[in-house]
RNA sequence: CGGGGUGUAGCGCAGUUGGUAGCGCGCUUGGUUCGGGACCAAGAGGCCGUGGGUUCAAAUCCCGUCACUCCGACCA
């Protein structure tokens, strides 16, 4: 890995933003390519990241009420068929096994895209009764979509994701449970990943193949596109009767559950990636980042330099600090500039001249601000510091975003938006035409649509009355 | 699927009108260094994507083929 020269490539931020993200991605050892085209390699360093998320989360599905399970890999092709508007919607992108065993399968297989179809099919062999819901699981798994254009993290052919999987007795029951684990996935946007969320439903165009209503969370990079970083998804009763997920009523009556399904996946690394990062790489919020404290130790052949460096690593490492120290024989600047790369929120620094003055140099990767610290209480010092950074990334980024929103009243005021990379919001009709023709002058989609009440106002598009205020913004 | 580009050392690249391969970074060894990408010296590393053709001779010319990549289209 050249560093110099990445540095070099990523001074135009603005203007080469996509050219910027790969090189991040990619000399950071978050990843390389896998391969197979448009498949990744998830590196150790990009991996602790994910086992990071995965806990935070795993930990808020519990609370919601939801136990992990696993389903197969392999779903039988008929299974797809059974739902019409999914199987329209999936079938251009699903990687199918022919062969096995030396021989031509008499059907099939389909490598899951998306469980619903064989965890509709297991959930309606063991739901009977009313007693037995909801059902509310989550599985931790890999999925594949042939896509035809692909970049790491963002879209790939295969990559990591958890989908949950619900079914409830009423409507009312199942559209709460979309709403509410919305909810779960925007607090955990914003108090672990610091990345600020737009929620709100999709449009018919965007919406989720099979459903009845989806719903989004859209962050803002910095380029001031759009992430769909996690979707909920209402299905009312497509999948029950696709499935025949029935269950015998306290009435004695034979009826059709309600499901909802929600994920989200390896791709809100790509968001992290793009929303925090600078000129210098990557910017990690302390709760996910994978070392959270690193350690240079400077002219460590001067002796005691680190033996003291260890002494502070276990110090830290008993706090519950996730440190370590870089020992390896390489300059200290060109340690630096490696770890402020791949975005260690915290930089300690000791040389004989601090063990001297009882302190070390602490650098925060989010400000870049040095100061000198006392060497006593340096582990409650670095828990708060770690503690304030987590919370000024998502100000930071709060504050970025909101100065990039601006409102339009015509076709032309969403392009001129979305130009000056911005998201924008505008009245909408409703009607298709007019999404499509954002789309085709502007190059921006309908993100979310947010009903804000007491704001009557026109359609942008066609001047017709507005249903809607819809964010637009040009997407990943 | 349409249009362009590129395949030469781990990475990035050079290689003239054909004469059997070079640079930078990285890597190894020894030494001096170490508070923002250190320096000196000595090394290791290549079937020039692949198949064929022309030629005394091909990284270089011709034909095929494969892979990657960018822009469209498709896609969450």
């Amino acid at each position: 890995m050249d560093n110099k020269q990445f540095v070099k490539e990523i001074a135009d931020i603005e203007n080469e933003f996509a050219q910027w993200y790969t090189d991040v991605v990619l000399k950071t050892e978050l990843v390389d390519y896998g391969p197979v085209k448009g498949t990744m390699v998830i590196r150790p360093y990009g991996y602790a990241i994910w086992e990071n998320i995965q806990k935070d989360m795993d930990d808020r599905f519990k609370k919601a009420g939801s136990k992990n399970a696993y389903f197969p890999l392999l779903i039988p092709m008929s299974f797809f068929t059974k739902e019409a508007e999914h199987v329209e919607g999936f079938a251009p992108e699903v990687a199918v096994v022919t062969h096995a065993g030396g021989a031509k399968l008499e059907e099939p297989l389909a490598i899951r895209p998306t469980s619903e179809t064989i965890i509709g099919t297991m959930y309606s062999k063991w739901i009977q009764s009313y007693r037995d819901l909801p059902v509310i699981m989550n599985q931790w798994c890999n999925v594949m979509r042939w896509e035809k254009t692909t970049r790491p993290f963002l879209r790939t052919s295969e990559f990591l994701w958890q989908e949950g999987h619900t079914v409830h007795a009423s409507e009312e029951e199942a559209q709460e449970e979309t709403l509410r684990m919305l909810e779960v996935y925007r607090q955990f946007m914003e108090e672990t990943l610091a990345i600020p969320v737009f929620t709100g439903r999709k449009t018919e165009k965007e919406k989720f193949a099979g459903a009845v209503a989806t719903y989004g969370l859209e962050a803002m990079m910095l380029d001031g596109k759009s992430l769909q970083i996690g979707t909920s998804h209402y299905l009312g009763q497509n999948f029950a009767k696709a499935f025949d997920i029935k269950y015998l009523d306290k009435d004695s009556a034979q009826k059709y559950g309600y499901t909802t399904s929600w994920g989200t996946s390896t791709r809100m690394i790509g968001g992290l990636i793009m929303a925090h990062g600078d000129q210098r790489g990557l910017v990690l919020p302390p709760k996910v980042a994978p070392i959270q404290v690193i350690i240079i130790p400077i002219a460590a052949h001067k002796g005691g330099v680190n033996e003291k460096a260890i002494e502070l690593r276990d110090k830290l490492v008993n706090a519950g600090i996730r440190a370590e120290i870089d020992m390896r024989e390489s300059s200290p600047g060109w340690k630096f500039n490696e770890w402020e790369m791949k975005g260690v929120p915290i930089r300690v620094e000791i040389g004989p001249r601090d063990i001297e003055n009882g302190v070390a140099v602490i650098m925060r990767r989010d400000t870049l601000e040095k100061s000198n610290i006392s060497l006593d209480t340096i582990e409650n010092d670095v828990n708060n510091l770690l503690t304030t950074i987590q919370k000024d990334m998502l100000e930071k980024s709060r504050a970025r975003r909101d100065k990039k929103i601006v409102e339009a009243d015509s076709l032309d005021g969403i392009l001129k938006g979305v130009e000056g990379k911005n998201f924008v919001k505008a009245g909408w009709c409703g009607c298709r035409e007019c999404e499509d023709k954002v789309k085709e002058v502007a190059q921006a989609t309908a993100r979310v649509m947010c009903d804000e009440e007491g704001v009557p106002c026109k359609c942008a598009i066609c001047g017709k009355e507005a249903k809607h205020k819809v964010i637009f913004a040009r997407a990943y």
